[in-house]
DNA sequence: CAATTATCTTAACTTAGGTTAAATTAACAG
DNA sequence: CTGTTAATTTAACCTAAGTTAAGATAATTG
């Protein structure tokens, strides 16, 4: 396998020659942690940017001594950074959630690339416009959904998320976060987690263990959560900035 | 007065000769809006982006018949569909707050710009990098703060805000939102909003009246709120992807 | 400027979600 | 395996915020 930088932008858009020969350029690196590891903080030196290669991170901030948010997870072929580019110093704590391996990415080789390359610098901004777009849907569940349909919605989420980078749709996947972390997500108490999962268990929207979600209805679950799945819209090689709708996939 | 793009671009870097002819080439229009009149809607071909020339508006959607998020106030110099660049279809709903003026900016056009200026590029990721900060902090507010603390952090960002686009810092400040709206934003009820600004007056950290917020004492509702002013560091015309922190603006 | 409508305040009451703590259950280290 | 620790569940109780509604205040309109 080569370069992990090139691996994981392939996710993204077809990539030719040229656009495989700028991303050669930067350092192919890979660093791992394990579980709970810290990978950076919040205040540091911000010098490079890092891709998922492998296992779970998170993004994340703590209010004080008891009280966290996380911001977002990130997955396969997630950036880390992207969103905050513009800034000297990390604004957040990124942590490993499960053993994971990532590819740092040196922050100063970017303004070359995106002069180099249009596409390259478009699927930058494409990222930067995914990550803010689950920004609001989270704004709007943690504001205004209910614990149940918060929990609901943000495990359809994970499991849109998990198909786009490289897997297959599947009702059953991987879930390492423990209930205390998805509290921290979504604005709620570990215990309630545990009460809103109960529920959607008790009423045959899910299976779970410590480890696994299984989705058994995903229709009763879009309808529970309000989910539109738009937000989430396959990032797009094809991008250009004209608005017709060649794919379908949008709408309300 | 020239155009308005320039002359709101001008309030992010210092423009010279080129980079104004670029910003020249833009069609320089301006659209008003009445207080409350939609600018546009969910789903809405995505053609352009505006600039806030004069007045407030925001950006929303609504959950149901009941229940809205508002994700954030436009003011003075903000873009309005930065974030979303990469969509074809808007995401959001865009309403005038006061009476406004905006300037739209073609959005096929964008693709010259960032080519012909890394510089203008560059402004434009520093933006998106922006939202994203201010978005995240909502998150940590929605999900973390009581009520009281919310409505302080909201009160102290917008006067931040504020003194950015080209005001001097100031206690008293506009403030022609509801506080149903400021509910939307902040995932309260209009009558919690009520009871938090009430207390706030109440301990002399605030006045107010329907229009009008004055901040009594800014150190005192900084610690309230925990507010950092961090995430709105102001975007600078030098950026560059290192991290030595020339401004010593960051910091935790 | 009178009348209507929108916004804000206050009060009384309800509820979703938080807290604490104890009991299970699962994971893990030796 | 076995003992220990971490994660989850359940229960009892508490509190911040939601709801409804009535009254007060301000803004807008004819």
């Amino acid at each position: 396998m080569g370069s992990c930088i090139i691996e994981k932008f392939g996710y993204y858009t077809d990539l030719n020659q040229y656009e495989k020969d700028i991303l050669a350029a930067f350092e192919d690196s890979k660093e791992s942690f394990k579980a709970g590891e810290n990978i950076s903080s919040k205040g540091d030196a911000f010098d490079n940017l890092y891709i998922i290669h492998e296992g779970w991170a998170y993004v994340s901030s703590n209010l004080d001594k008891k009280l966290r948010s996380i911001f977002d997870i990130r997955l396969n072929a997630d950036f880390v950074g992207a969103s905050e580019l513009s800034f000297r110093r990390r604004l957040y704590d990124f942590y490993a959630l499960t053993d994971v391996t990532v590819c740092p990415f040196p922050k100063h080789r970017l303004d070359d690339m995106f002069t180099a390359s249009p596409k390259l610098r478009d699927i930058f901004i494409m990222i930067m416009s995914r990550e803010k777009a689950i920004a609001n849907e989270r704004i709007m569940s943690i504001g205004r959904r209910t614990a149940v349909e918060r929990v609901a919605h943000f495990l359809l989420e994970v499991a849109l998320r998990f198909d786009m980078v490289g897997g297959k749709p599947k009702q059953t996947f991987d879930f390492p976060l423990t209930q205390e972390q998805v509290g921290d997500i979504l604005g709620l108490s570990p215990v309630h987690v545990s009460r809103a999962m109960t529920n959607l268990r008790e009423n045959a929207y899910i299976t779970y263990n410590r480890s696994t979600v299984t989705l058994l209805d995903e229709e009763r679950l879009l309808n529970l959560s309000g989910f539109n799945p738009t937000f989430l819209e396959k990032p797009r090689s094809d991008m250009n900035y004209d608005s017709d709708d060649v794919c379908g996939c949008s709408g309300n």
